[in-house]
DNA sequence: TTGTAAGCGTTATCAG
DNA sequence: CTGATAACGCTTACAA
C-alpha cells in the first residue's frame, strides 16, 4: 500500500532536544555519548530536556551516521557433536541477515574440554577488530580471568550454553540446566512403566558445567519423587561414540535390569548405535538432550521416547542481541531472551 | 567501547548502483520500489547493475528517509479468558518498544464466536489507517470474504493462535494444532497410570478451528497408540466457568471412573474450581492449554500435570514481524517465525 | 567549552 | 520519462 502523505512520528528528536535546551545539535550529541568537553551545567540542561520530552535516542538513524559494524565473535568447542554443528549452521545462516544490520558474525573453534587453550585464544582478542564475544567453554578460574581481562578491554560478553557464572560475563544464553534436569527426571519418573527400576545417566565431561547441573537437577527430582529408582553412577562419555561403545556392553552385562537412560550431554550417537545393535530401543526408556538429525531419527523410531532441548536459532539471535546491546549499553527484553527448556516427543516435533 | 576508525561497510548504495547503471539516484529509486514512469529499457539496465553489484538496500535508511509508520490492528475475541488477556498483555508492552521501529499497535475486541461482528469490523478498517491485522476468530465463509476484501484493499492479513486457511491470509502466526493434541493424547496416554480408563475432553466452541484440530490429533492418537483408554464425548465449554461447573458433576457422577482429562480450550477456571472443591485433583491426570496464572498455580499445586502452550510474546512479535514485511514485500526468516508446540511440566516453568 | 556543516543510505519534491 | 536536491535523525570533523 502506498502512503501518500504518512503521519509524522511526532517523536522527538536530537534538534528538539537542542532547541529546548538551547544548545547545539552537536552539545546534545556530547551528553547523549557521554563523550568529554560539556560544562556540567550545561550536561544538566540537556538532560532535564531529554527527560522533559521523553526523548529517546533513534538507534537506526545513529548507526546509519556512524557506520557502525558489529564484530562479533563465537567461541565454541571444536567436537564433533551435532549440536555444536547446528550452532555454527544457525551462525552461518543468520550472519547473512545481519549484514544488513551492519552486524558481522565469525567463529573460532577451541580443543575440547582444553581450557588452557581456550584461555590463550580469548586473551589474543583484539577490541580493535571484536565488539563482543560469546562463548561456549569449561569454566575454570584461568578462563574465568582471561574473560574479565577481555571485559576490561571493552569487549562485551556473553556465557552460551554452560554458563560460566562466576566470571564477569555480561549475560548468560542458554537454558536453566539443573531445571533441565529435573524435567528430565519427572519424564523418566512418569514414563518408566511401573515407576521403579535402575536408571543410567550418561554426562559429558566433569568440566562442563551444563552437564553438572541437569545431573543435580535429575537427582533431586529423582530422590525426592521417585524413590523407588535406583540411579547408577553417571557414565562419562565425553563426546566419544568409541568410548561409549567399549563401556556400555559390560555396564549392562552388569545390569541387564537397566529401564531408563537418561543421556544428559549432546553426543547421542554411541547410545544409539548401542540400544539398535542390542534391540534394546522399545524396554528402556531414553530421555535426550538437544534435537539434532540423529536424535531427531531416534525420536522418530522410538529408540529415544523424549528429547530435552533449546533451540539454536534462538541462542545465536539471542547472543547477537545481547551482544549488540551491552556494546553500546542499550537496553534488552528480557522476555525475549529467555532460552525455553524445549520438551519434544514425536508427535511435537518442528517439521524437517 | 568506541570505534575511532569505523570500517566502511564497502557494501553498495544507491549511489553506487546508478553510477554503474549511469542513471540518477531518483531512477534508481524508481525501479528499487517499483514507481511508474521509467523506460523499461532503462528499468532492466538498473536492475543489471542492482544485480552485477549484489546491491540489497538498507531498510534501516529506507524506513529513516520514509518517516515510514506501520499500523498494525490487531482483531481479539473479547473473552474474558487468561490467554487473550496475555495477548493483550504482550501487545500493549511490545508497543512500547516498537516505537522505536516506526511500529503502532492496537487492538480491537470482537465478541467472542460471532462471525458477523467479525466481519463487521473487518469490513469497516480503514487502507489509509491501517497497514495490516491480525485476527483471532472463527472460520466461517462471510469472514473469508471480508479478510478477502481487506487484502484487495492492500492489507496485510494475518490469522493469529487459531488458523483461517481458507481466507486469502498472507500467514498463520501459531502453533500446529493437530500435533498439540497428538502431543496431548501422547503424554496423556504415558502419564495415567496403568494405561487405561476413561477420558474426558474439555473443548471451547465448535466455531474454533484450533479447538477443533486439537481434538483431532487427540482423537488420532489416542486411537492408534492407546486404544485401552475410552473417550468420552466432548464436553462443549465456550469459555464460560458457570457453565462447566453446571456439566461436570452429573458427568462425573455418571462416570466417577474417569482417569484423565484434557483441557483443550483455554479457559481453565471452571475445571480447577471443580477439581479442587471434589478433592479430584490428585487421582486425575489433567492435560491442560495455555501457561496462564491460574493454570500455573494448578501445575505448581499438582492439579494439573501437563500444560501445552505457546508463547503468547513470540506470538506478538512473530505476528508483527510478518506484517511488516508482507506489507512492504520484503522478506522474512520462517525459522524464526515458527511458533513451537511448549509442554511444561512444573519442573521447566519459567520463572515469574 | 561549544557550534557549524557535511554526510550516512534512502526517499520525495520539484523542475526539466 | 529523468535528474537535481532537500529531507530523515543522528554523528563527527573542523571551527570558533
Amino acid at each position: 500500500m502506498t502512503k501518500l502523505v504518512p503521519e509524522k512520528t511526532g517523536k522527538p528528536t536530537v534538534n528538539d532536544v537542542a532547541r529546548v535546551a538551547g544548545v547545539s545539535l552537536a552539545t546534545v550529541d556530547r551528553v547523549l555519548n557521554a563523550r568529554p568537553g560539556v560544562r556540567s551545567v550545561t550536561i544538566e540542561r540537556v538532560n532535564k530536556a531529554i527527560r522533559d520530552l521523553s526523548y529517546v535516542r533513534d538507534t537506526a538513524a545513529a548507526n546509519l551516521a556512524r557506520r557502525r559494524i558489529y564484530n562479533l565473535l563465537f567461541v565454541l568447542p571444536a567436537t564433533q557433536n551435532e549440536f555444536v554443528a547446528a550452532l555454527e549452521a544457525q551462525i552461518a545462516a543468520q550472519s547473512e541477515n545481519l549484514q544488513t544490520d551492519r552486524t558481522r558474525l565469525s567463529i573460532v573453534k577451541v580443543p575440547a574440554f582444553d581450557p588452557q587453550e581456550l584461555v590463550r585464544i580469548v586473551e589474543s582478542i583484539d577490541p580493535a577488530k571484536i565488539d563482543g564475544i560469546a562463548v561456549f567453554g569449561p569454566e575454570t578460574p584461568s578462563v574465568r580471568d582471561a574473560l574479565h581481562h577481555v571485559k576490561e578491554k571493552g569487549i562485551a560478553v556473553v556465557s552460551l550454553v554452560s554458563d560460566l557464572p562466576s566470571s564477569s560475563r555480561d549475560h548468560f544464553v542458554g537454558i536453566d540446566n539443573v531445571s533441565a534436569g529435573k524435567t528430565a527426571a519427572q519424564l523418566m519418573g512418569r514414563f518408566v512403566p511401573g515407576n521403579h527400576g535402575k536408571i543410567l545417566v550418561i554426562t559429558g565431561s566433569r568440566l562442563a558445567r551444563d552437564h553438572l547441573e541437569r545431573r543435580h537437577g535429575f537427582d533431586e527430582v529423582m530422590a525426592s519423587e521417585f524413590p523407588e529408582f535406583k540411579i547408577l553412577p553417571s557414565l562419562e562419555g565425553r563426546d566419544d561414540a568409541d568410548l561409549l561403545l567399549k563401556l556400555l556392553p559390560p555396564l549392562f552385562a552388569k545390569h541387564p535390569d537397566i529401564r531408563g537412560i537418561y543421556s544428559s550431554a549432546a553426543g547421542n550417537d554411541g547410545l544409539i548405535q548401542f540400544l539398535r545393535e542390542n534391540a534394546l530401543d522399545q524396554e528402556i526408556v531414553v530421555v535426550g538432550h538437544e534435537l539434532t538429525p540423529l536424535s531427531r531419527a531416534a525420536l522418530e523410531t522410538g529408540i529415544f521416547d523424549v528429547i530435552i532441548s533449546q533451540d539454536t536459532g534462538h541462542l545465536v539471535r539471542s547472543a547477537v542481541r545481547l551482544l549488540r546491546a551491552t556494546a553500546d549499553d542499550a537496553p534488552f527484553n528480557p522476555a525475549q531472551e529467555r532460552i525455553r527448556i524445549d520438551i519434544y516427543l514425536k508427535e511435537n516435533m518442528p517439521p524437517e
